[in-house]
DNA sequence: CCGTCAAATCGTAATTCAACGATGATCGAC
DNA sequence: GTCGATCATCGTTGAATTACGATTTGACGG
């Protein structure tokens, strides 16, 4: 996969309110979680195991079998290519031509 | 606009690989383009007029008219909120409970 | 004023995504 | 083996995205 597919992969991954309530439910809850997270964001079990299942494939989370249950964690190292992504757009401040001050978008 | 809807919002607009190439032309490029971009990502020039919309809309970029056409210049402290959210992640790096050791996605 | 060029907008068809209920698979308890 | 619980998968419906051509808008030059 080529670098911009993968911005693009974990870009979609973040492109969705309930999958970023999941990532911070993640965050904040230290041990883990089965269907915690169904009840967390509101939604059908099947459609928060769709998520968890697209979150997974772009690698921003990983899932480990724990007897009945599964365990979600965080996989924070798979969003480094998204982070550099934007960190290069962020150091090219700009020579812009037209533009002579940062503003707001028109 | 909450912090959540706007991670979306970014990341919604990051998440098309002609929204990225775009990105990436104008970083790469130190003077304005206009109808530039329509020939380098091979798409309709309405299509990424929209993509244009799109981007501008997340405040990713901004536009300013010149003379006959259109300056577009990059605005990275739109991404911020963005890069906070993913740096965020990033620090969680985990006192999970069953995952021992960093691992790819299943 | 009129033609021209660049960009935005409109209308529309095709694809993709999100959500749900129902069903299937797997594990632990009994 | 059987039951109950937890999660994944399937099939379907409705909404949102993407793409295009055609048209409209706006800015210059003749």
């Amino acid at each position: 996969m080529s670098e911009d597919e993968t911005v693009v992969t974990l870009a979609k991954a973040l492109a969705h309110p309930a999958r970023i309530r999941i990532l911070r439910l993640l965050q904040a809850t230290p041990g883990c979680i089965g269907g915690t997270i169904v009840d967390a964001v509101g939604l059908a079990q099947s459609t928060v195991s769709e998520h968890l299942r697209i979150l997974k494939a772009a690698g921003v989370i990983s899932g480990e079998i724990d007897g009945p249950r599964v365990c979600y964690a965080l996989n924070p190292r798979a969003l480094s290519v998204l982070a550099d992504f934007v960190a290069s757009l962020k150091a090219a401040d700009r020579d812009a031509c037209c533009i002579p001050e940062p503003k707001a978008a028109t």
